[in-house]
DNA sequence: AAAGTAGATTCCATTACAGGTATATACTTG
DNA sequence: CAAGTATATACCTGTAATGGAATCTACTTT
């Protein structure tokens, strides 16, 4: 059931792989960093290890994790029919971006 | 809760997604295409109408859906700092920084 | 106005998942 | 070998999200 897209969708593994993204890390560097407890970061790292999403080094006693391109390269896939919805204007995430950092004005959900 | 990335975790969404990325289409079109249960497509374009994802239009008792750019464009855009992992003109020069390119302060003596 | 059509909403039951705590494993150093 | 460090795993629990079925609302046609 978590599929590549179900990966991604918990904010702690974004920010894990957010952190890769720059430079490989070992598991206590996340943990500091992203400041999250210790088997907190394992278990997101090992839902992401399975799902092909980083891959580790093993360094003694220490695991250094680094990025692994494959299911970020299926995701970014998907997207290609939409970006022509947007590759006309490009500023139109800031204005989006706005309107979600503010409570959301109520869309007449309830009534 | 349901961030943008966790909406397009359900599969049935993201059929949906890629079925408007065609063309506008009406409740009962999508539907029959994706054949799957009224009111569950209904409780899926409700989660992507309040999330951004689309946006309806009143025709008679019909709505048609359409796609919205913005909320696709956050995760295109969440996706930029991954791409050099796989784009043509990343090299070994650049594969070789993601490994020694940290300057941590290194709290940790080496081997 | 009654019947028909399109879609939305509510209720319910199930399940999957994330967080927390405790503990286990593995490697290293004194 | 004992102690310490780094990471992984197991267990438990609360919550939130999904699917199904029934029902409700709105508009249209005759």
């Amino acid at each position: 059931m978590e599929s590549t897209f179900g990966i991604i969708a918990e904010p702690n593994r974004r920010a894990i792989l957010s952190l890769l993204a720059f430079s490989e890390r070992s598991v206590g560097e996340i943990e500091h960093q992203l400041r999250m407890p210790q088997p907190s970061v394992s278990k997101h790292l090992r839902v992401l290890r399975e799902a092909g999403f980083v891959e580790a080094r093993v360094d003694a006693q220490r695991r250094v994790y680094r990025i692994r391109a494959e299911p970020l390269m299926e995701i970014d896939a998907w997207l290609v029919p939409f970006r022509r919805f947007w590759s006309a204007h490009v500023d139109a995430l800031e204005r989006h971006l706005d309107r979600v950092d503010r409570v959301r004005p109520g869309k007449r959900k309830k009534r």
